[in-house]
DNA sequence: GCCGTTTTCGGCCCGACTGTTTTCAGTCG
């Protein structure tokens, strides 16, 4: 089993942690962590770099000779030597000590060193016996935070959806518009970067009376406990365990605290270079040119003040985003207005819950144009998967509700068509070649190898009725992992056979990364965002997708159902209809 | 450990808050 980048990048992230318990130069722990992330968002497997020409791992930025040499080590022999070493001097434990909040590196060591604490249970004993407090630098208000922390040693990490997110964000910003001198307040933060799921909330409110604005706060339905209370700065923990941040600022520095807040931190460590280079400084408070401000109010202000763009803050994960704004080539991101199709919907003839009128008529007041309705096929028995009779007799109904939507709503008469374990369609051909607009889906055997799945997928890609390939990046809903799939020969394959790949909008899963996105431009395939509706409801997770989609660098260009009907048809059935 | 419009050494983002201090280190974001 080869392996993945995702692996190899936990494992350089270990070796951080394990530096850092042991007091290493802060810059080369920092290194590791900064190889980790790249590592984690490479488009290519290291795997395949190292088999093809190692020494093309040192033109990655962030990757240097030693680095390189441990990827190769990795993928060779699927250790590594140096790790083994490091892990051999630290005790095991003592990594679960950092996730304690308040525990750092300095402090986990300093309990290692005097106490002779290896673990969660040690430390736990030396606070209730009251040895903890005796330590230098401990004290007995730090004893007893760490009693209580223990606890959320093990919950610490846990992240929630950006849509459930997004509820708590609603009510809070109404809440603090509530307190006297609140001229503005916006959510930072991974919330705003649009990341699939929050760990925590950073709000940034400008006011003239900021101890009005944390009394407010302190009211706020949700809060559970107050953590810390400065002069600007604010931090609780919700009942349910979330931490929300709060800052108030002037509103001379509100464009930089935004820009501050909303990182990410690797985003902020290379702008930051960047003004170091220019002779500037830049802080939450704005950009400096020795004590003089010369931005802060406007991000966009922020960004000219160091000869950049505005970047969206989607893009702002320290990947190519620096590079794209130099040449001047930041895509112009793909809006949910510009969505004028939903090509993947199910209805109560397989396992949605509303009628084919239903979700038509849902997709009017949506105010899309046109739709594919895509129940299942046969194979998909659990869901009432409709045979080649009943799928004509929607088909038929279909043609009839075309008239009376004529010029406000075209409806394609599609199917979702599984691609059998054995290779193949669900649906004799010519079935499939009277429908408008067939998605091909794997649902059954997903345990197979990525060669056999890969083989499955070209075979529907070289089917000439199949249109659009269903999560082709492998990942489905009730499933943890992804099936395995050679994304580069899928994408590739479907360029040449005018195929398009399919989006899924969920609010609780990741189909796109800019990885993919990537290899989409790269090879000139269309991609679709779809909601695999069940219902009318589930239309609006399309503002799900979208976020899935500028996140990964789409523009309007890159997606096939932003086109006009006229355009689709012609980009599909290469005719205009 | 990485990197170079200060290029092979000497730097590496910056500030708030807390607790333990009596001027600051550690942690966090």
């Amino acid at each position: 089993m080869t392996i993945t980048n995702a692996e190899i990048a936990e494992t350089f992230e270990l070796m951080a942690d394990l530096l850092e318990l042991q007091g290493a130069n802060p810059f080369r722990v920092r290194s590791y962590r900064n190889s980790a992330r790249v590592i984690r968002d490479l488009p290519e497997p290291v795997a395949d770099i190292v088999a093809q020409d190692p020494k093309r791992l040192l033109e990655i930025d962030g990757i240097g000779e030693s680095v390189a040499a441990k990827c190769q080590t990795l993928v060779q022999t699927g250790k590594l030597p140096q790790l083994e070493e490091l892990r051999a001097q630290v005790p095991e434990g003592l990594l679960a000590l950092l996730r304690i909040p308040g525990l750092g590196p300095k402090k986990a060591a300093a309990l290692h060193k005097e106490l002779g604490i290896q673990s969660v249970a040690d430390l736990e004993k030396a606070c209730r016996e009251g040895r903890v407090r005796q330590l230098k630098g401990f004290g007995e208000k730090t004893e007893k935070a760490i009693l209580e922390n223990l606890s959320l040693a093990q919950q610490a990490e846990q992240r929630i959806f950006w849509a459930d997110a997004d509820q708590i964000v609603q009510q809070l910003l109404k809440h603090l518009k509530q307190a006297p001198g609140v001229e503005q307040a916006e959510v930072a933060g991974s919330y705003r970067r649009g990341r699939e799921t929050v760990g925590d909330l950073d709000v940034l409110v400008v006011s003239t009376q900021p101890s009005k604005v944390m009394d407010q706060f302190a009211k706020f339905a949700d809060v559970g406990e107050v953590l810390a209370r400065g002069d600007t700065k604010m931090s609780i923990r919700t009942k349910r365990g979330l931490q929300i941040d709060l800052r108030v600022v002037p509103a001379e520095s509100f464009g930089a605290a935004l820009q501050y807040f909303t990182g990410s931190k690797a985003h902020n460590i290379e702008l930051r270079s960047r003004a170091r280079q220019r002779g500037l400084k830049i802080n939450e408070y704005g950009v400096y040119r020795g004590e003089e401000r010369i931005a802060g109010r406007t991000e966009e202000e922020v960004y000219a003040a160091l000869g950049l763009p505005w970047i969206p803050p989607e893009l702002r994960e320290a990947r190519q985003e620096f590079q794209w704004a130099d040449q001047g080539k930041l895509p112009e991101l793909v809006r949910l207005e510009e969505i004028r199709g939903d090509l993947h919907m199910h209805t109560s003839d397989s396992d949605g819950s509303a009628s084919l009128e239903e979700m038509a008529e849902a997709a009017v007041r949506r105010r899309l144009r046109y739709i594919a309705i895509t129940d299942h096929s046969p194979r998909v028995s659990m869901a009432h998967g409709l045979d080649p009779r009943r799928l004509r007799k929607q088909w038929r109904l279909i043609d009839e509700l075309n008239d009376r939507y004529e010029g406000k709503l075209k409806i394609l008469k599609g199917v979702e068509c599984d691609i059998l374990e054995k290779g193949g369609m669900d649906l004799p051909d010519d079935v499939l070649a009277e429908a408008d607009w067939v998605v091909a889906s794997i649902h059954y055997g997903q345990r197979q190898s990525r060669q056999q799945i890969t083989e499955r997928m070209l075979q529907a890609i070289e089917h000439p009725s199949v249109r659009v390939i269903a999560h082709p990046t492998g990942r489905l809903i009730n499933r943890r992992e992804p099936y395995q799939v050679d994304l580069e020969t899928v994408f590739r394959e479907a360029a040449q056979h005018g195929k398009f790949l399919e989006i899924n909008a969920t609010p609780d899963r990741l189909d796109l990364n800019d990885v993919h996105a990537a290899a989409a431009r790269q090879h000139g395939v269309l991609l679709v965002i779809s909601t695999d509706a069940h219902s009318p409801e589930g239309l609006d997770a399309m503002r799900y997708g979208v976020l899935q989609a500028r996140r990964a660098g789409l523009s309007a260009q890159d997606v096939l159902n932003t086109r006009p009907w006229h355009e689709f048809s012609r980009l599909v059935w290469g005719k205009s209809g």
